[in-house]
DNA sequence: CACGTCCGTGAACGCCGTAAACTAGCGAAC
DNA sequence: GTTCGCTAGTTTACGGCGTTCACGGACGTG
């Protein structure tokens, strides 16, 4: 599995010339280093500031008192200097997520739970901009080249903070999952090239049947309410939120508790 | 309440000079509005045939034998003329909707709710070009004017469409629901706020709870679907809309039953 | 010192939305 | 029946966009 606890790396692309092996750390190294990490925080500076449309190069430019072609330089177009912006900004998600897990002691399986679930939720509605350009229709700087795509393998962990989180959940105290045989027969081979491509363990299909259903839920509860489709009705949907939780805890042998007063 | 059966009016705005109340269909206003419906379809055909960036007013310009300035003679600016799309788009959805519930036994109100999720999924996966600029992320031409928003009156004909089917639901055979005071103290305005603004009908607020759980659970599932973000694991994800079916049809008194082989 | 490599600029191309001035033609009024 | 006003379209133009290319200057290395 893909699985890497750091995420400060595969900065350079090794260029030509390089002899292999050494100190890959020479000055210029450092400042393009540098240079690539304040495009991308003034890109999604911009982003954050003035919506999607916004972030163009000419204005990454002009912020940094450069001219758009410079940018060139850094990314070969437009697309994958945006490319590289989602995956530093699934980077971040995840990492709050996890944070969010290891707040809870380390036995607390319900708290884990719904503790990254809050977080989940009350990231993305921190976070629309970033919110809508990772899980939005997938529209703009998108065609993720033959090459292993930055922002891909950025997902793929997002991804995996919440599948390992489940599969620790289930194999410390299993909850009881639907036999193969009760289990749509035009699922059954989708489950079963997930698990061996994607996951690589032995463990019921059920497992991750449970795991789609309650993603599903999830997501579609927090993309609903980023992108204001809630709003035709409620204000705050939180108590919406919960109610969830407290419907999907249960099956999964946890038991739900009102999320802390701050 | 709003609810009107036909769509097909409030055309002209009424320009200065008439004398109000006889013949509006003057040849001119009939040229007029061929060219307003030629300008939406030859919109339309580009965003599904090559995206929703290839929308440019040059380009539908120049596909109808144009030139750009020529389209501000009928909408005030490019934004304008997409929220009118999308207001077409929320219409045609809304018929396709209303449609597959006319389909079904009158009273087969079971059949009437399964009809029509299944339509919306299968409309949404089979438009979705269409579904991105629906239900996106609000980005582009967004800004509802002060007016009398032509693409929000769609949509918000497109919402009653589920939540009078709901009511119908609950008036003829009411499904048990919970009681004000179990409802979440921080929901309950909220939902009396809906109840009184937008349907202006007397029923229980447990009511309104529900048909909200089951929206988000819809609309959910098909957003991540139609946006491919289930597709990390699955590439069919019909199995799990219909598990989500299964769960939903019960507490509404409904009795599920799988989708007819065609 | 000389050389190559890298970072950045300026000018240019073809898109885009939009504004302004202008014109051909229709419909109605004297 | 001519005249007039309104309408639908044009051309031109401006600024901004992504992107390409030719150029120069700075840096690190031999």
């Amino acid at each position: 599995m893909v699985f890497l606890g750091n995420h400060a790396e595969a900065a350079g692309g090794g260029r030509t010339g390089e002899e292999e092996g050494r100190s890959v750390t020479t000055r210029r190294d450092r400042l393009r280093e540098a240079t690539v990490r304040e495009i991308s925080e003034t890109a999604r500076r911009i982003l954050v500031e003035h919506g999607p449309e916004a972030v163009t190069l000419r204005a990454i430019a002009r912020e940094m008192g450069m001219t758009a072609p410079a940018l060139y330089r850094y990314y070969d177009s437009h697309s994958e200097l945006l490319r590289h912006v989602v995956g530093d900004i699934y980077t971040e998600l995840t990492a709050e997520l996890q944070s969010a897990i290891a707040k809870v002691p380390h036995d607390d399986m319900s708290g884990k739970f719904l503790s990254v679930a809050r977080q989940f939720r009350s990231w993305s509605l921190g976070h629309p901009r970033e919110y809508g350009l990772l899980f939005g229709a997938p529209i703009r700087g998108l065609a993720p080249d033959e090459q292993a795509d930055f922002a891909e393998e950025c997902a793929q962990q997002f991804g995996w903070t919440f599948m390992s989180l489940f599969l620790e959940l289930w194999q410390k105290k299993p909850f009881p999952v639907p036999p193969d045989d009760e289990i749509d027969p035009g699922l059954l081979p989708q489950l079963r090239r997930y698990r061996a491509e994607r996951l690589g363990v032995a463990l019921p299909l059920g497992v991750i049947q449970q795991f789609l259903k309650c993603w599903v839920r999830l997501q579609g509860s927090v993309s609903l309410e980023a992108f204001g489709h809630l709003s035709f009705a409620l204000d705050d949907a939180a108590p919406m939120f919960e109610l969830m939780l407290q419907e999907i805890a249960p099956p999964l042998g946890l038991t739900y508790a009102p999320p802390a007063k701050e």
